[in-house]
DNA sequence: CCCTGATTCGC
DNA sequence: GCGAATCAGG
């Protein structure tokens, strides 16, 4: 593969937008985020700041970005409300993305919260605003496409069409992103004591 | 362990 | 110019 003029714009853009080298790689096909990081040196793009090396100016992509493109995204579904329990019309039990990789540790260890429960939970109105706002960039896997670092978030109704998963990266072992991440593991503290 | 970008250097 | 290998940090 080389570096034709669309791909290097796309390189351009994707990489204007915040996206990591591996993304971007992920994206052209191809190349690896090696590749990717040598052209965007080459390029003159690369860092702000300047100096010195060494140190990765690490950026943590999906903030202060945005980017209302890219992906033509279904514009809907309902912010907020995601369903627990992702059925799947075999007789599997729960999603185990891990059936090749297997043996190295379970994916969702013990203990775990699960996605939380449209009925008995209360969310934090910034969480949930953070999710409807990364839903948008969701990758909308499939569960087959689910693998052990993209986010196992379901979204939608399983009934439906409109369902699948949110599929961002992972925050590093947890089984969700960043944003999702926050939800699942809100305190159960908006939990006010019914003093009957 | 996973990830990130940065740099080097043989090609 | 290219990118794998390596480095350095989170």
């Amino acid at each position: 593969m080389s570096w034709s003029d669309e791909r290097v714009e796309l390189l351009k853009k994707m990489w204007g937008e915040g996206q990591s080298a591996s993304q971007i790689a992920k994206e052209l096909g191809g190349v690896t985020r090696n590749a990717v990081i040598g052209k965007v040196h080459r390029l003159g793009l690369s860092n702000r700041s300047g100096s010195g090396n060494g140190a990765a100016a690490s950026e943590t992509p999906a903030k202060a970005k945005p980017a209302a493109k890219a992906k033509p995204a279904a514009a809907k579904a309902k912010p907020a409300a995601p369903k627990p329990e992702a059925k799947k019309p075999e007789p599997k039990e729960e999603p185990a993305p891990s059936a090749a990789a297997s043996r190295v540790k379970a994916i969702i260890p013990a203990g775990q919260p699960l996605p939380p429960q449209p009925s008995a939970n209360e969310i934090d109105p910034a969480a949930l605003a953070k999710v409807s706002e990364i839903e948008k960039k969701a990758k909308r896997l499939t569960l087959m496409e689910l693998t052990e670092r993209t986010c196992k978030w379901p979204v939608g109704d399983p009934a439906t069409d409109d369902f699948w998963f949110c599929g961002l990266p992972v925050q590093s072992g947890k089984p969700y992103c960043e944003a999702h991440v926050g939800v699942a593991f809100q305190p159960m503290s908006s939990r006010r004591d019914r003093k009957r």
